[in-house]
DNA sequence: AATACGGGGTC
DNA sequence: GACCCAGTATT
């Protein structure tokens, strides 16, 4: 069974840059970014991390902005946090040497179970298993075992089953076929079994189980927000801050945000400005509603609203707001709901 | 044990 | 709209 799996990658792996590396430092970029990620949307990244950065101390020295920018897009950005983190770490503790055994990588920040897996057996061939979504799918398929991936015994059983089912001293090779069959073969819908290797001893195709496998109890908890960014204009800058610790998008900027009121026109608009002593009375204010974007993420979907607001006195924002000249806000890491409008070709007239 | 944390692709 | 992706940290 297991020689089969390995025929079966060798022939049919995808070409992927991470697969021609040991260096646990190239891995470990490759692995954090793919986290909940998936291949296509994580290779441009890599691509570019990878340009940037050779080893672990030059990316250490890098600015945290700097590979916010870079990580921009991608999401999950405590990822790029805690890989800045980790990397000074190495640099100042471990004489910058990346560690490639599963017990030191274990404690780094960013790198759980899986990623310390992943990185010692690909650097290092450590016999230990990966257990990712796709192992998850593939090992519940393949032995019939129904038990909730999601939850903390499912979680150890299905580690279990998995350093179990890894046998011989061929851990990288073993760890790749298994995501890889289940990225290629073993799919959440309408697996290719009549094309698997592992047919045969599966479970799940002897009984026709594959829709039901593997168990997943779902928690659906969505929350709707209302969300107003202010683009302001004055002299040619705008202002701009950059958003702290629990909430969405730590680390990245974006333009003055008021969340939870509806405008229904900018009239209202110019009122909460003068209440709140934005301006004051007298102000001269040019105020343009530019559009709303609906923003879905996995928990929350975001309604926000722009409004441009040009203005000949400066706005009395509060100290946490930078000035920056307004054509330079493409220079900083913001979320993707802010990245599409200032990209959006048919509004560029409108907010610069 | 449950929840927070992005963005994109698929059906 | 539901599901899920080379998961981890926090509560």
């Amino acid at each position: 069974m297991h020689k089969s799996l390995y025929n079966w990658y060798n022939i049919n792996k995808r070409d992927l840059p991470w697969r021609n590396t040991k260096d646990p430092f190239k891995i470990w970029l490759s692995e954090i970014i793919l986290q909940q990620t998936r291949v296509e949307q994580g290779l441009p990244y890599y691509i570019k991390f990878t340009q940037n950065f050779n080893n672990i101390n030059e990316f250490a020295n890098a600015n945290l902005n700097d590979i916010l920018k870079l990580w921009q897009g991608l999401g999950y950005y405590s990822r790029a946090r805690n890989m800045h983190y980790t990397a000074q770490f190495i640099r100042d503790n471990l004489n910058g040497v990346f560690p490639n055994s599963y017990s030191e990588l274990i404690i780094l920040k960013g790198i759980g179970p899986y990623t310390a897996a992943a990185i010692a057996s690909f650097s290092n061939n450590e016999k230990k298993a990966v257990v990712d979504g796709n192992v998850f799918r593939v090992l519940a398929r393949l032995t019939g075992t129904y038990t909730d991936t999601n939850s903390n015994s499912g979680k150890n059983e299905f580690s279990k089953i998995a350093q179990d089912f890894l046998l011989e001293n061929n851990a990288a090779i073993h760890n790749q076929a298994m995501m890889e069959l289940g990225a290629l073969i073993c799919k959440p819908l309408n697996p290719d079994c009549y094309n698997c290797p592992l047919q045969n001893n599966c479970f799940a195709f002897e009984n026709n189980e594959q829709k039901n496998l593997p168990i997943k109890i779902k928690k659906v908890k969505n929350k709707t927000r209302l969300f107003n960014y202010f683009i302001f204009e004055y002299n040619n800058t705008t202002y701009i801050t950059q958003r702290g610790p629990n909430d969405i998008w730590e680390g990245l900027f974006e333009f003055p945000l008021l969340e939870n009121i509806l405008f229904e026109n900018e009239n209202e608009v110019f009122n909460y400005l003068i209440e709140k002593k934005i301006f004051d009375k007298k102000a001269k204010l040019n105020i343009k509603f530019i559009t709303k974007y609906k923003h879905i993420l996995t928990h929350q979907t975001l309604n926000a609203s722009f409004w441009k607001i040009t203005c000949s006195l400066k706005p009395k924002l509060a100290a946490n707001y930078i000035e920056v000249p307004i054509s330079e806000i493409k220079k900083y890491a913001v979320p993707r709901l802010l990245e599409k409008l200032i990209t959006n070709d048919k509004l560029q007239h409108q907010i610069f």
